[in-house]
DNA sequence: TGAATTGTTATCGT
DNA sequence: AACGATAACAATTC
């Protein structure tokens, strides 16, 4: 099903909303025990991160990026990438285990937070850094600091498609596949688009749509990722991602799904024209296509 | 069976 | 050298 599907990545609004739900849970517990079953993805070794972690009281839980970050009275950070299909649960009931258990933390109040991870793609990470730890990291996109200006300066220059420059975590985080299609559609954008050819008026729109779609994407505690407790709601308001052959929500037109960089992408291509000029006069333009074919 | 998924890394070309 | 494009890769599901 198309909801099981969306509900396997995790970006910055489904990661902002499990560092939200997990806050209060870990805050000021003491971890007292660290297990990994799936010693590759954990750096630089479970033996270190067991001995840096074990003990230690988590005194803060934020995010960067896509990362769940830890904050550590002592010894640094814990940093969980959840990559595609990676999911936290909490469970005071030890008998009783979720599927695909990778690792998990048993903290001094009893209860256990449990990573799973059908496709063991997601990664733990420790590190005394974190400046280091997310020294490839772009801006966070709803930074106040995050300006139109800022997203000006990033694309001046860049000769890359737009989508995949969105997608590149070192340039700016957060965007992945569904937010990125998103983005570009309600800012009215062709995901091929040249970086440096868009223009004044693009780049604010882009901006603009960024921000919006990741924080609407936040206020419906993002795109459903878990189909057990299926609590995000965002899947209901994407206008593109998934949508192929239904109607644009904002001008009818059957949305488009094509490859780009090697990912799969949605458009509508009568608001995403490839030459950035949007066409008007619709009613026209439809009877012109029309009869044409 | 192969396509799809994320993000990192390597490699090659400009 | 810096940048960009591309592919490989981790592993699994359907």
């Amino acid at each position: 099903m198309l909801w099981v599907k969306i509900a396997r990545m995790p970006e910055l609004p489904e990661v902002e909303t499990i560092v939200r739900r997990y806050r209060r849970l870990v805050v000021n517990r003491r971890i007292v025990a660290f297990r990994s079953r799936w010693a590759r993805q954990v750096t630089p070794s479970v033996a270190r991160v067991k001995r840096a972690i074990v003990g230690r009281t988590v005194v803060k839980l934020s995010r960067r990026a896509k990362y769940i970050v830890f904050h550590l009275d002592q010894n640094g950070y814990l940093l969980v990438h959840l990559r595609m299909s990676g999911r936290l649960e909490w469970a005071a009931d030890h008998a009783t285990e979720p599927p695909h258990v990778r690792a998990y933390w048993d903290f001094n109040d009893g209860n256990r937070l449990l990573f799973c991870d059908s496709r063991k793609f997601g990664r733990i990470v420790h590190g005394t850094d974190l400046k280091d730890l997310t020294r490839n990291l772009g801006p966070e996109p709803l930074e106040r600091r995050f300006t139109a200006d800022c997203l000006a300066r990033i694309l001046a220059g860049r000769s890359r498609q737009i989508k995949p420059l969105l997608l590149d975590q070192s340039i700016i985080v957060g965007l992945g596949n569904i937010y990125a299609d998103e983005a570009l559609h309600r800012a009215g954008i062709h995901p091929v688009t040249r970086a440096d050819r868009l223009n004044p008026r693009q780049i604010a729109a882009l901006h603009e749509s960024i921000r919006y779609i990741l924080r609407k994407g936040i206020r419906h505690s993002g795109t459903t990722f878990d189909w057990i407790y299926p609590s995000g709601g965002m899947q209901k308001h994407l206008s593109v991602y998934g949508r192929t052959d239904e109607p644009c929500p904002t001008c009818n037109t059957p949305i488009e799904y094509l490859r780009v960089a090697q990912r799969g992408t949605h458009i509508c291509p009568r608001c995403q024209p490839v030459d950035g000029v949007r066409q008007r006069r619709r009613k026209a333009a439809s009877h012109t296509r029309k009869k044409r074919t």
